[in-house]
DNA sequence: TTGAAAGCGTTACCAA
DNA sequence: TTGGTAACGCTTTCAA
């Protein structure tokens, strides 16, 4: 950051292009003779110059940097295993190829998606599945790669994107829940899911499922701030079963259910979305979906790195991918048979 | 990232400065009329123009982006909230002032800190524990700032760092375990921070603190590959209880225990470091020390942005600040009275 | 109130 | 085998 490619040159008597090319000439057909190389190395590695990046960048015009875009970027939640996961996922697929991940603000704060191609990134992974018709068609014009994660089948035309199974998961909810005799189930889904495609698709796969099952179903839509499971609980006195969008949800109403003095699985059956190690360690232990969100993330990860390329050597990927992920269901000790039918019996 | 500040001047028929000016001058004196400024405001818009971030960056020399350096950055632990925690409260610093955080690769793999200074990012925060002295020489001589975690008093002298009180907090521990009854105690410690300045330091309080306190104590360090909790165990029948240098350590004895079918904490008290809500979510709850990473994190972070500040102003801070955090032991379940005591009574 | 030109540190193209 | 020169897109200084 003090030292340049100049100063390299000047103190090897050399120009500034020579000791570029020596120094990180790849595609270069020009070569130079060994002697002046040595030197130029020598002289480089002694004065400490460190070929500055942005500067690179703007000439080479990439940055070597992936953004990635998560649901709620304010705050990790600390519980859930699903940040670790995914991130994991990205980092597995970027270092290797030593790309460096950001996370940036401005891509969450409002609704200007224009900074994500504003040359800083050379692609962008968009992990949130809170997209709208309008973003999408933004994102369908821009000039940086993207790939999508959460955008169930036929909601994001034209953009690449990894998304778990929705509706295999839940015909294989509902398959348990009625294998175990319930008649009466709900799913949960808390206020921001509720709106987005994946919601959307998990509320709509419940349903079907449930309805081809011969099975009622209702959606609760689910508020952490306005607490609201012992009304819910009072006003549905027949539901048995709850199937929630993600394990967190799930997770809140094994405690509320806990202050309410409602045993699970005896009096309710809880299902969560996600079956991470969260699951094994609640009381009891969740009967959790699981769906490989580290798979996923790596996947998403090297198809964008895919397009990269392609993008760079001239030719566009025309063709976007739209990976699904099955699911499985990871029985644990949160559901039973319902209680009523256990003492009619 | 196609239409440039030239298309806009041309489009609008004045100089690219004008844009310039017209769309980000600040500092400038320099006024333009009311007129051109909406009609290049409006084309921009129209153009859909997007500021390179790249070029900027270059010219100003700053890119608004802070590196972040993990300890084995490779994987980040899903069990353990320590991760989440720390991110939480870099971004909550960083976004507020539309800072872009990166995690990068080349950071950590291999011993070239030099990336680290090659003008892509504004500031460093450094939050590996395994920093030796050669490394830190080179910190020191950096030209862009660094503010590190885990460094205790000592360990990084002319460099700002924020660390927990780990003499306070195994103070704290012994004075717990002594009270219980515990005459023969262990500090447990892997394999990675056994040799950092934060883990020799905990270790260090502990044996200090054992002594003060008048109880006999030794160091365990213990290796999650070559399980040897049922070995350690069966040549210290003595040893009653166990401190663990983190969270993550002690769950894992917890399990082996389990799985040797030794009661916790009837047979043996366990104590954690970190104290997330992991602890609430063993069996039995874990006992351990409670510090305030998001805090630190925060902290180190903000103080990173002042060091970033005054040297674009062109003071250099010189009075790096070493901050201490007060930790508090937050008593579970997983910590009792030596059984032999108890039956000896 | 505006423009021209220099420069940030690189790399690529064309000549020698 | 080497060097000059232009260009990446932007900002800043100086001059008009």
């Amino acid at each position: 950051m003090k030292v340049t490619i100049k100063d390299v040159a000047e103190a090897a008597g050399v120009s500034a292009m020579t000791v570029s090319t020596v120094l990180h000439g790849s595609g270069s057909n020009v070569r130079f003779s060994e002697e002046t190389a040595e030197r130029i190395r020598a002289l480089a590695k002694e004065l400490h110059y460190q070929p500055n990046y942005v500067a690179r960048s703007l000439r080479l015009k990439r940055t070597n940097t992936v953004g990635v875009v998560f649901q709620h970027f304010d705050r990790l939640s600390e519980d859930n295993p699903y940040y670790p996961k995914l991130l994991n996922g990205v980092m597995s697929a970027l270092f290797p190829e030593s790309y460096t991940l950001a996370l940036c603000p401005s891509l969450v704060q409002g609704d200007n998606p224009h900074s994500i191609w504003d040359g800083r990134f050379d692609g962008v992974l968009w992990a949130r599945p809170d997209f709208s018709e309008a973003s999408l068609e933004k994102f369908r014009n821009s000039t940086v790669p993207l790939v999508m994660m959460h955008a169930p089948v036929g909601t994001a035309d034209g953009i690449s994107s990894f998304t778990a199974d929705n509706v295999g998961a839940l015909e294989q909810v509902i398959r348990h829940l009625s294998g175990l005799g319930h008649e009466k189930v709900t799913f949960a889904v808390d206020p921001v899911n509720e709106h987005t495609a994946e919601g959307i698709a998990r509320v709509d796969a419940f349903l079907n499922a449930a309805s081809e099952a011969k099975i009622e179903s209702r959606v609760w839509f689910w508020d952490e701030r306005t607490r609201t499971l012992d009304e819910f609980l009072s006003r549905n006195r027949d539901c048995t079963a709850i199937a929630c969008f993600s394990d967190t949800i799930a997770g809140h109403l094994l405690t509320g259910c806990k202050e309410l003095g409602i045993q699970i699985p005896r009096d309710l059956s809880v299902i969560g979305f996600d079956s991470t190690t969260f699951c094994e360690r609640t009381t009891p232990r969740l009967t959790s979906v699981h769906q490989s969100v580290e798979q996923m993330a790596y996947d998403a990860t090297k198809h964008l790195l895919d397009l990269i390329k392609a993008r760079r050597e001239g030719e566009i990927l025309s063709l976007p991918i739209s990976s699904t992920y099955a699911c499985s269901l990871d029985v644990r000790d949160s559901t039973a048979p319902p209680s009523k039918k256990k003492i009619t019996k």
